[in-house]
DNA sequence: TACCAGACTTGATTCAGGTCAAGGTGATGG
DNA sequence: CCATCACCTTGACCTGAATCAAGTCTGGTA
């Protein structure tokens, strides 16, 4: 299955009657208010799980971001699968385990941490996708969301998003190669700032 | 195991050794950040699972909400079980998936609403808990949890949500009998607000 | 090479909610 | 019956991030 750029495939609120597998490009999930207002919960990629915060209706939206291809496993089959293959439960319960404890760090980002702190958090969260580097060499990371996103995802405007951004360049602890290429010259010192430790 | 008002019983890092099952009482769980600021991710009580957010460590802290008994499930004797009852697995997935999916309304709640939504939202939340009442009649509430709770639930201060209780007293939606028991006059009112449509 | 549209940045100003600082209240114990 | 203490409310003021309003950059098109 197949998605576009900008491309919604499930819909908040809808009935649930399918689970996913990201096998390729990203995805944003989101929530919105009846305003407008927009929340989005989480990015996935490949590999990633969709639809385990579903029970009789999705809890969410999601979107292609960029192009995404994807596994759909109607619940039925699920339940097939599951019957024959126990351990199959058990992997997704911990892939849901997993997925709660992100959230509630995102919850304490939310509710508690500065816009300084939270741009911090986002960038350390994006090198996490990495394989491991030395966290004392500057790190290289492609931001494939814009900004709008990062701004939701964050819990702010992207004019907030933006100036943290340059404050950070201003600073030297970044440097901004184009929009969606950016280098952590001092990948530790953002760390710290992330932890709300300065 | 019986755990005193205010008494911490899970240490937020720790090496996750149990499950816990709320039996009696309230419980709240919690993220801090090294300088004191505190998330509170939500609050548990009779019947409500703990610990599935827990891989190796646990995510968040637990400390009990005025006395609570818990019952304590070793990881290892939950693998046997689950070995031996298959849908005990499924039903922990369950209980995780309603997590998830409440987790992503309180992000929005987080990132995305105003004080007085935020308010608004926690009483309709706690609503939930009673059983079914007419919408447009008044309900009686319990606020077993002081008002820093409250605040480090939603994001906010003592002093805002104060302000708001305030505000709604005036604005004759609720009445404060007293610090833990309030009234929703206009239930509707109120819910109309949490969503944001006004 | 110049034009255009959409996305991003930057600056000026405003405001919701935080901070600081008094009071009030009500449960407990002497 | 009063003192005490913990918690809550209220008021005055401040500030971080939102809002409003121009610019600026980039990549695609002709």
């Amino acid at each position: 299955m197949t998605v576009a750029d900008g491309r919604s495939f499930i819909e908040e609120g809808a009935p649930a009657h399918d689970f996913f597998v990201v096998t390729g490009g990203r995805v944003k999930l989101f929530t919105l208010l009846p305003d407008g207002r927009r929340q989005i919960t989480g990015f996935a990629e490949g590999g990633d799980f969709l639809g385990l915060a579903a029970s009789t209706s999705y809890a969410f939206g999601a979107e292609a971001l960029g192009g995404a291809t994807l596994c759909r496993f109607p619940h039925a089959g699920m339940q097939r699968l599951t019957e024959r293959f126990p351990s199959l439960e058990h992997r997704l319960r911990e892939e849901a385990s997993r997925e709660l404890a992100l959230m509630q760090a995102r919850m304490t980002l939310l509710g508690r941490k500065t816009a300084r702190e939270r741009v911090a958090t986002f960038l350390m969260e994006r090198c996490s996708h990495l394989e491991r580097t030395d966290p004392s060499q500057p790190i290289e990371l492609d931001l494939p969301m814009p900004r709008t996103d990062i701004a939701d995802y964050l819990g702010l405007t992207i004019e907030t998003v933006s100036r943290i951004l340059s404050a950070f360049k201003k600073e030297k602890l970044i440097s901004i190669r184009s929009i969606t290429h950016i280098t952590l010259l001092m990948p530790e010192r953002i760390s710290t700032i992330a932890e709300g430790m300065e």
